[in-house]
DNA sequence: ATAAATGCAAATAGTTTGCATGCCC
DNA sequence: GGGCATGCAAACTATTTGCATTTAT
């Protein structure tokens, strides 16, 4: 049951507590979160972690696959646990995001594979748009 | 047909040499450029602008809809020149590019509204993958 | 035991801001 | 001439790195 653990170990790596804290912040946020809010959860469960290890932790479990990493359009990278493929609609008024299921872009991504010969593999593209909330609060600015 | 002075007029705000000198060389580029690029390249014709005023006047075009700003997967903000919509296919690689016409993203677009009540104004979208050339070259590398 | 991982601190990179000066209209 | 814009320098945020120490196996 230990999946992590095994798989590092097949690897060559070790099970840390460092990481399994913040694999268990990922897993029980169940969505994105940026380096810097990851550590600030951190500092509960283990106060004396450093922001360098959470860095060091996250680019080493990304590169491990078991976490994805993924561009949302704040500037910063934000981390999510693997395991279902997703990309995110965005609110850039006011910040809601909403999961998309990656089947609604797999006709896309073949479409596009035809005709330039990449071989796509993005775990994650982000939209932005206005939530329905939004559209409403904001209307008033759409003069310009 | 100096088209942007007098936008920028009628809005109240006013055309530099700084400015014309960052919107020459996005046109000239036709491709997108990270700031620092766009700093290397104002300093061959204007050695005197700084690297703030580079990013406040990317900012500032950027509002005035002038250039658009993409997140590329960098880390790092890009901008280029507005006018034509596309996106980007990205080898994750090598790095090259690959656009993609606006026109292949509309269907997707209606349907996430309609299933999200979003309104998606996206201006631009990022994938990733392989292109042909390094398909090849990091074959032995998908063996994980 | 030994190689990997962490903590600490400093360095780096990218970006933003305050304020005085300069320059477009 | 009035106010927008720039230059300069410093501050700030996010991230990375070197090295000694600790720790998982």
């Amino acid at each position: 049951m230990n999946n992590e653990t095994d798989q590092l170990h097949s690897r060559g790596f070790r099970m840390t507590p460092q990481r399994l804290v913040i694999l268990r912040i990922l897993d029980k946020a169940g969505c994105h979160l940026t380096p810097i809010e990851i550590f600030q959860q951190v500092q509960q469960e283990m106060p004396g972690m450093t922001e360098a290890t959470v860095y060091r932790t996250l680019s080493f479990l990304s590169a491990q696959g078991m976490v994805l990493p993924a561009h949302i359009g704040s500037g910063q990278l934000v981390y999510e646990m693997a395991g279902h493929a997703h990309h995110h609609l965005i609110c850039r008024n006011c910040g809601a995001t909403h999961e998309i299921d990656h089947t609604s872009l797999e006709a896309l991504y073949e479409q596009f594979q035809a005709s330039t010969g990449y071989c796509i593999d993005s775990v994650h593209v982000t939209f932005f748009g206005l939530c329905p909330t939004c559209q409403r609060t904001v209307s008033n600015l759409a003069k310009a």
